[in-house]
DNA sequence: TGCCGTACGGCAATCGCTTGAGGAGAGCTT
DNA sequence: AAGCTCTCCTCAAGCGATTGCCGTACGGCA
C-alpha cells in the first residue's frame, strides 16, 4: 500500500527497465541473468537481479519475448470438426485433457483457436499469425485441408485421429486392431448373424475400425450384407432410428458393433425399447470405454481408448518435431478390449 | 512455384514491410488502410494495398500487435480444480465448449493456461505475463485466492461457478433454486426419508445446492439427520461406497438427491447391486442433466444445467467487463427439474 | 497573388524484450 | 611496460506492428 500507484486499482506491471533501474544495472544483464544466458554475471549481481525480480513479481511479456524469439512457448489446437459443442463431447474432452497435461510439463500453453476453418489458404496464414510453435489438429475430417494448409505454411502440425493426408504425422488409437479385437469376440463368442452400428464416413478413423471389423468377420467366415451396416451418422437420433430399424427389421442380428460408445448406447437404448434383452437376445460392443459404460444395464463391452494417453503422446510428438529432432511420424495405440455385460454367446431360440 | 524460397519448404511470412514495398507505400500506409484507421487514403492505393496483402497471404502478426496494442484479443482460461484430467470431465467440456462458441463470435482467442496454480502473487504476475485481456475462472475451489489474485493484478476475471470472493463477477447455474427444486420435487411426490449424497465441501455451489435442498424439506417438515447426509466426496469409488452403506444401512431412505450426476449414476449403481429397485423403492434426483440420464435404466430425475449456456454467458460477462462497460456483476442461470423414471412417489411395504 | 484548409502519406518513436558486438579493468606474460 | 586474455557489463539493433506528428501538394478564397 505503500505504492504510490495503488490507487489506480492495478499496480502496473513491472518492466524489466523497471528491475534493471532497481538493480543499477543494465536491462541485458537482467535479461541474461533470467534466462539463465551463458555469459558471464558476477555471483553478487545475479542475487540481486533475482531478489529485485522477485521483489517487483517481475514475469517477462511473453507477447514481447514472442516477438524477438519468435517462439511463442505455446501450441496451437484446432478443431477438425465444424460445428458447435463440438469440444463438448466425451472424446474431445480426454483428448484435450490429455494434451493440457503433457503441454504443462514442457511449460507450454495452449493456444485455442476458435476462428472456423474456411480454406487452407486464408485459415492457415491466420492461424500462422498467431504465432503458434506447432499445432494439434483434433480429428481432422476426411477431404479436409487442415494439415496440409497448415504444413504449407511452415507450421509443425500433428493430427489426433487419423488423416487422410498420408504426410501428417498423427497419433491415433489402433482402428483396425480395435475392429479386428471386436470381430474376433463376436466371432469366438459364435456370433455369425451379425451388424454394424457405423457413425459418419467423415472420419477416416471411423472406415478403419469398419474395415477391420468386417474383413476379420470375412476371415472368420462370415459376411456382411449392405443392409448389415446402418447408420453412417454421428447423430444420436438418427443413430438410434437406424439402430432401431435394423432390430425391427427381418432376420435381426445377434450381435451389434457400434464404431463407438455413444452410438452404442443408442443400440443398447433401442434394444430395451424394442424388447430386446442385452445380451441374451443381443450382444452388443462399443469402442472407447466412456467412464458411463460400466453403469449400464448391462455394463458395456468395449475397446478402451485411452483418451488422455493420446493426448499426451500428440504433444509429446509435435514437440519433438518443433524441436527438429526428427521422430516417428505417427503413433498408433493399442485398444484394450473389455469384456463386460453386453456380450454373450448366441442363444438359438 | 514461382516463389524462390519455395525450396525451403515453407514460404516465409511475409511481414507488413513487404506489402508496404511491393506496393511501393509506407508501413504506415499498408497499417492504416488494413485497420481502416480513420485516415484518408486514396481509394486506389487503399485497393493496391488490399490486394497485395492478399497476394502475400498477409496477416499481421498477432505477437507483434499484442505488443503495441497491450491487448492480445485473447481470453484466458484457468481451471480452478487442480488434478489432472480436470477438463476430461463432461462439467468442464461443456463449459468450455460454450466458452469457445462465444469467443469465436467476438474473434477472440482462448488462451489456455497449463501451469498450476501456485500462489496469487506467483502465478498470477504469471497469467498476466501472458497478456490475456481478460481470465475466466472455471469452478475455484472454495478459499482459492486465484479470482483476488488475478484481480490484483488488473485482470478482468470472471468465474463459472460460484466463488466464494464476494466481489468476483460470475456465471453459475441457480444452484439453490436447484436445491429448492429437488427438495420440492421429492416432498410432492410424498417421500419423507430422504438423503443426500453430496459431492466435496471444495465447491461453494455444491454446499448452496445442499442447504436449499435441506431448509425446502425442513419447510416441508421434514428434518434431516447427519448420518443421512453422506458422500462429501468428487470420487467415484467413495461416492458409491458411501451410497452402498447409506442403502445397507438401517432406517433406508425412500428417497436420495445427488449433487450431481456423476454421484446420482453411482447410487443408482449400489441400489442395483443391493437389489433395491428404482424408483420402486427408491427414487433418485441427480443434478446437471448429462447425455447419459435419458439412456440409463432407469432414466435419470435430475436438473437440467445448460453448460454452453453458461460458458457463453460467462464470456460475454467478461468482454463487456474488459470492454470497460460496467455490467451487472453476476448471472444466476435457471436450472430446469426434468422428470423422468428414476423418482416416483414411496411405497410403503 | 498570397494565405489557408484539406487530403494524403511518410518519419520515427514505441511496445518489452533478446542478443551480437564491443569496451573497460584486472591479472599474467614476456 | 606493452600486449593479451579473461571477466563482467553495456550499447544498440532489431522483432513486427501501431500511431502521433509533420510535410507536401493542391484547390479555394479574398
Amino acid at each position: 500500500m505503500s505504492d504510490p500507484e495503488a490507487n489506480s486499482g492495478l499496480r502496473k506491471r513491472a518492466t524489466i527497465r523497471d528491475v534493471a533501474r532497481e538493480c543499477g544495472v543494465s536491462v541485458t544483464t537482467v535479461s541474461v541473468v533470467l534466462n539463465n544466458a551463458p555469459r558471464p554475471v558476477r555471483e553478487e549481481v545475479r542475487q540481486r537481479v533475482i531478489a529485485m525480480a522477485q521483489k517487483l513479481d517481475y514475469h517477462p511479456s511473453a507477447v514481447a519475448r514472442g516477438l524477438v524469439r519468435q517462439r511463442t512457448n505455446s501450441i496451437g489446437v484446432l478443431l477438425g470438426e465444424v460445428g458447435e459443442g463440438v469440444v463438448g463431447d466425451y472424446y474431445a474432452a480426454g483428448i484435450l485433457s490429455g494434451v493440457i497435461s503433457r503441454a504443462e510439463k514442457s511449460a507450454f500453453d495452449l493456444h485455442f483457436f476458435t476462428t472456423r476453418w474456411v480454406s487452407a489458404r486464408e485459415s492457415a496464414a491466420r492461424v500462422r499469425a498467431g504465432q503458434p510453435d506447432g499445432v494439434v489438429v483434433l480429428a481432422p475430417q476426411i477431404g479436409s485441408d487442415m494439415p496440409v494448409g497448415l504444413r504449407d505454411v511452415g507450421l509443425p502440425v500433428v493430427c489426433i485421429s487419423t488423416p487422410d493426408d498420408p504426410l501428417a504425422p498423427y497419433v491415433d488409437i489402433d482402428n483396425a486392431l480395435g475392429g479386428a479385437l471386436a470381430g474376433g469376440h463376436l466371432l469366438s463368442l459364435g456370433h455369425r448373424k451379425i451388424a454394424h452400428l457405423c457413425a459418419g464416413p467423415s472420419q477416416l478413423s471411423v472406415a478403419l475400425r469398419q474395415d477391420a471389423f468386417l474383413s476379420t468377420l470375412r476371415e472368420g467366415g462370415v459376411a456382411l450384407k449392405p443392409g448389415d451396416i446402418v447408420g453412417g451418422t454421428f447423430d444420436r437420433d438418427e443413430a438410434y432410428a437406424a439402430a432401431w430399424a435394423l432390430l425391427r427389421g427381418p432376420d435381426r442380428p445377434t450381435a451389434i458393433f457400434a464404431t463407438n460408445d455413444p452410438l452404442a448406447l443408442q443400440a443398447l437404448h433401442a434394444a430395451r425399447d424394442l424388447g430386446i434383452r442385452v445380451p441374451e437376445q443381443l450382444s452388443i460392443v462399443g469402442f472407447d470405454d466412456f467412464p458411463v459404460g460400466p453403469l449400464l444395464n448391462p455394463p458395456l463391452t468395449t475397446l478402451r481408448q485411452p483418451l488422455m494417453q493420446i493426448g499426451e503422446a500428440a504433444v509429446r510428438l509435435l514437440l519433438r518435431i518443433v524441436e527438429g529432432r526428427t521422430a516417428e511420424q505417427r503413433r498408433l495405440i493399442a485398444p484394450e478390449l473389455i469384456v463386460r455385460g453386453s456380450t454373450a454367446p448366441p442363444r438359438g431360440e
